[in-house]
RNA sequence: GUGGGAGUAGCUCAGCUGGUUAGAGCACUGGAUUGUGGUUCCAGGGGUCGUGGGUUCAAAUCCCAUCUUCCACCCCA
């Protein structure tokens, strides 16, 4: 009986197409990630869960994959307790491993571990998949890839800068029109204190970074139902909906929140970047967006996010500083600042707009076709010749039929082929065929080289 | 966790007011063309119709259950 094969929900496989289109992404973004100085890690795909849990709030903690304690993992619990089902209990019980969630809390966690070989100011990156026991849908997937860029222990607000610089750049080399938010949190708590509903301010963050999305009625709705009067919330949409440049948002701001401690700061931290950010030119669009919450517990200051203009995807990238992260780790002090691209929604979106380019997707350039044990041996020299010049190149292995063997450039789009059957082999030539033009041509092998990168060159223009 | 759709060939789907042997396109294999691809034509292989039960003379089709999957909400990249 065969079983039909599949994967877990959420997951998928990437073919050579994909890998190719995927690695120009990883590869734009690692390039800039390096060029501002950051430096690669990778941690493990599992942390202890001790490491993860109560990081993302309750519903993060929800979202974590746990792994199952190898050999007997029911030893620790007990019959009566098993029979109580009690799931977190158990949960605990049985399991002490889980995938990790994200790439910033494993980041933390290693700062801390590795306080003393480490250089401070720290600004590392880090490619790899993250997992959350979400319920898929479109652009969400249970195994997906961060990017991650990170600075710890520094304060200054060059760092948010450049990392405005960073998001700005990627996308600009990827010729994708984004729109970069920035907020600051502590102009939210600012404003919240000022209204005096600064212990609600978690729910409220959360409301208000769906403003755009189910628009003001919906969230006046879900402010009341929160227990906040008309009043209070009338005051707070004036605020999330007010449109103008940014200096005017900060003086209204300003005037606001100037009796609170974090309404001054916000408002000091903010315009200090953007003093930075008045000095230079950038290809995406920067605004001040004081509804932009983000909903991660950790955040403290500036917060990021970054739309696409073309397609409704949601965010692509998002990031913020955190002032205490490593703290609950035992490292006291040291401030962060990062920002994260999603590169499968990034992927998503140039696949909608056909923003990848054809030229990228190198793949090999040239087939040797296989005529035969003799013809085989004769052309094996001229194929390591190629790959010695740094041209991609393969010989099929399987003396089959021509018409076989061509199909098979056709459909792995291999430009050149290489004919040298018994009547080459006599004359001392090769056929080379150009699989866009169709045309042949009979040349001595040492010219194949040339006539290769002559004829690219050519196309190139 | 809540709500809605869908499971038929490797893939995308048609068939569904029950009725002989379950179809198409793509993909695959062979041939027209034994040294020439992308176009065309011909032929072929491949399915216990997600699983279990029920109604019926008869079920891919109707009913129930179950599993899987997709979409939306919550939340998030």
């Amino acid at each position: 009986m065969k079983q039909k094969p599949s994967i877990p929900k959420g997951t998928r496989d990437f073919t050579p197409g994909e890998m190719l289109k995927r690695n120009y992404i990883f590869n734009t973004i690692r390039t800039v990630f390096e060029n501002y100085a950051y430096l690669p890690i990778e941690t493990p795909a599992m942390e202890k869960l001790s490491t993860l849990m109560g990081k993302y709030g309750e519903e993060g903690d929800r979202l974590l994959f746990k792994i199952l304690n190898s050999g007997d993992f029911l030893k620790k619990v007990s019959d009566e307790e098993l029979t109580k089902r009690d799931i977190p209990f158990l949960a605990n019980k049985i399991s002490e491993k889980g995938l990790r969630y994200d790439l910033t809390v494993p980041f933390a966690r290693f700062v801390v571990q590795h306080q003393n070989d480490i250089v401070f100011p720290f600004k590392r990156y880090q490619i790899q998949p993250v997992w959350r026991a979400d319920r898929p849908q479109k652009g969400r997937y249970r195994e997906f890839f961060q990017c991650d860029a990170d600075v710890i222990g520094s304060k200054s607000m060059i760092n948010e800068f450049e990392l405005v610089q960073i998001m700005d750049e990627v996308f600009n080399r990827l010729n994708m029109p984004v729109t970069i938010k920035i907020n600051n949190r502590k102009l939210l708590q600012g404003i919240m204190e000022s209204m005096g509903i600064k212990e609600k301010f978690m729910e409220i963050t959360v409301i208000i970074d769906k403003l755009d999305k189910i628009g003001e009625t919906k969230v006046k709705e879900e402010f009341s139902a929160l227990g906040i009067s008309d009043e209070i919330s009338d005051k707070l949409m004036n605020v999330f909906l007010y449109k103008d440049n940014t200096k005017s948002k900060l003086d209204m701001i300003k005037s606001l929140t100037e009796n609170t401690q974090a309404g001054t700061k916000g408002i000091e931290e903010t315009e200090k970047l953007w003093t930075y950010i008045d000095h230079f030119e950038f290809d995406a669009d920067i605004e001040l967006d004081l509804s932009l919450a983000r909903g991660l517990d950790y955040y403290t200051g500036a917060i990021f996010e970054v739309v696409a203009q073309d397609v409704d995807i949601g965010s692509i990238c998002g990031g913020g500083r955190y002032d205490d992260l490593t703290g609950i780790f035992g490292l006291e002090d040291l401030s962060g600042v990062g920002i994260s691209f999603g590169a499968d929604r990034i992927y998503d979106v140039l696949e909608k707009t056909g923003g990848f380019p054809e030229t990228q997707m190198q793949q090999s350039e040239v087939l040797f076709l296989n005529f035969g044990a003799q013809e085989e041996i004769h052309c094996l020299p001229w194929l390591s010749a190629l790959r010695k010049a740094d041209i991609n190149a393969e010989i099929y292995p399987d003396p089959v039929k021509i018409k076989k063997q061509m199909k098979y450039a056709d459909k792995k789009k291999i430009p050149w082929v290489i004919i040298l059957g018994k009547d080459e082999m006599k004359a001392d030539k090769v056929k080379l065929k150009n699989m866009h033009s169709g045309e042949e041509h009979l040349i001595p092998p040492n010219d194949i080289v040339n006539k290769i990168r002559v004829t690219n060159q050519y196309e190139q223009k």
